[in-house]
DNA sequence: CTGAAAGCGCTTACAG
DNA sequence: CTGAAAGCGCTTACAG
């Protein structure tokens, strides 16, 4: 019923070997003999069976991405993306590994069940400790890493200083004359962890810099639904009132800046708001933010995961991503200046 | 240097059979001999190759996703997650295949490169054609859609009437009394074409039975970063001004909604607000909004493709989904009224 | 440039 | 309940 390598070369009267090469090393076969192996697989409706070469070959053809939590955040989605589209075409499959629980992360890494079925794995904006690192290491293909906070044991990676990009939020507000600054960070327990610690540190860093750190507040929103809502109370609660907010993430910002309009603040006439991402809706609704570039990102982790896999050494197998200030509608100097 | 099923009958004394045995039939084995079987196996870090399991099956163990545009939406996100989750856990790799021009989009019905090289195709949201979808058809696997226009050839499918939800937004917006109402849509291009079609035509019907339609507006968006901007030009220069407005989506909304608190207009004092999906934000700023399940839609579906893989018949091959009006806080009876 | 042959690591029908 | 053996569909080192 569907053609094998075999049918293939008794219809075009070759051996298998050459079927075979035509595919994949198509520079071993004459033109005239390849063309002819091809025209008879198309008539036949002949792909290679991707299985049967990853057996021979002792590929697997796929490669692990580990992220801690939901493929559709959207910096999850967007390096997703990014790497598809690289992995996609040179015939690797991506597979999401999700360890959005303390138990499944436990578990993946006892059974480690991608050992001997995943030729590279990407471990995704993830706090992930030495112990695990390790157990990576151990499956012998490269370990890559985006945003990872720390770049030991593994082969490549791609992050961006989340300490100082904090520091270009901050540095913005208090050039623009803003002393009463508050930043707000998502709940510890996150799976960003890390990432917020950094991000929190470069705030208080380019606050205590800017000789204001007495009149700054850091907020936290606790997990679930009114993350947004508490942070929103805590903004509107503050006395002496900031003049500027800094957020961890643009989606923390977007529904407090909604929220801030509904209760009559105008927003950067009574308050600036910095967010940090660019990420859906920031460039329509007029955020000021760091902008970071996940997409662009898995780009070129995928490709440095590439070169690894076949033996090479990329260029610059650690790599600092930039991340740039957009000025947009969000921020002013203080009203009472 | 990586262990094989070899390694591990020798080591534990049994055939390759028994080892094989004690991991995909357990039940075939005697409990004493699997535990050692499996003892033996973990301390030499053994899996089952699934290249190998894969050939010799038949299987391909990946399950094709086609999508018209980026993984990185709302939706498509969503649902790759629910697949996703059903999918991984019973050893399948679900692999995303983008058709964002017309040229990829021939590219990969002329080549079908899934063919022989998965076990399922999924076609998400997708404007497909008799004759794509005949092409698929002679791969002799289950092909199944999420949102599609039209059942016909499929094996399973799973769907929400956007004809009838966009009616529950007009309806809901009539009831409250309102007479001048618009309605803002994506311009035409989008993959999306026939949703898009599907709710306008809801909308229309809606609007015709209320008796309104001759003091009704359809705005269109163009494509690109000033969509938004357009769409909310447009309605501020409407004249006389609607009460109020329904979106084909809540992303086109949320920009908006932000545009006329910025020009002034209260929404839903001056201005009544309806999206289309509760998709990110929604629920934190209050938009009023018809909900759908795009994760959950993806689960089903992924377990009525699995039965299929395994021979049966889904109790439900085509299943309607239902949509919900969620009643927030950007509608309310017009003021004049 | 082409072919014959070995073998990748499993699963499963068959036999006991 | 367990094992010996065939074979899934390729790739590639070797020979010519």
């Amino acid at each position: 019923m569907k053609s094998t390598i075999h049918d293939v070369a008794r219809r075009a009267g070759v051996s298998v070997s050459t079927v075979s090469r035509s595919f994949t090393r198509p520079q071993l076969v004459s033109a005239k003999t390849r063309q002819r192996v091809l025209d008879v697989a198309e008539a036949m409706d002949f792909r290679i069976s991707r299985s049967a070469a990853a057996l021979k070959t002792g590929q697997s053809m796929r490669i692990a991405m580990l992220i801690s939590d939901s493929i559709t955040t959207w910096f999850n989605s967007h390096v997703f993306a990014g790497l598809n589209n690289v992995f996609q075409p040179a015939g690797y499959d991506l597979s999401i590994y999700t360890m959005n629980t303390v138990q499944a992360r436990a578990e993946f890494f006892a059974s480690l069940p991608v050992r001997r079925n995943a030729d590279a794995v990407v471990v995704c904006s993830f706090n992930i400790v030495p112990k695990e690192i390790a157990k990576l290491g151990n499956m012998d293909v490269p370990v890559v890493g985006i945003n990872i906070p720390n770049t030991d044991r593994f082969d490549a990676s791609v992050n961006v200083d989340d300490r100082q990009s904090m520091k270009l939020a901050v540095n913005h507000l208090t050039s623009l004359g803003h002393q009463r600054v508050a930043y707000v960070r998502a709940s510890h327990g996150s799976p960003f962890r890390y990432r917020a610690d950094e991000r929190l540190e470069g705030f208080e860093e380019a606050v205590k810099e800017a000789g204001i750190a007495d009149m700054t507040t850091s907020l936290r929103c606790p997990p679930g639904m009114d993350a947004s809502n508490t942070a929103l109370a805590q903004i509107l609660s503050l006395n002496p009132a900031p003049t500027a907010v800094c957020f961890q993430t643009d989606g923390l910002a977007i529904p407090v800046l909604y929220g801030l309009h509904h209760y009559g603040r105008e927003v950067p006439h009574d308050i600036s708001i910095v967010g940090f991402d660019d990420s859906t809706y920031s460039e329509e609704i007029g955020l000021t933010t760091i902008q970071q570039k996940p997409y662009e990102m898995g780009v070129e982790l995928a490709r440095k995961t590439l070169c690894l896999i076949e033996g090479g050494r990329p260029d610059q197998p650690f790599e600092m991503f930039p991340t740039h200030l957009v000025l947009r509608e969000t921020t002013q100097p203080p009203a009472d200046r």
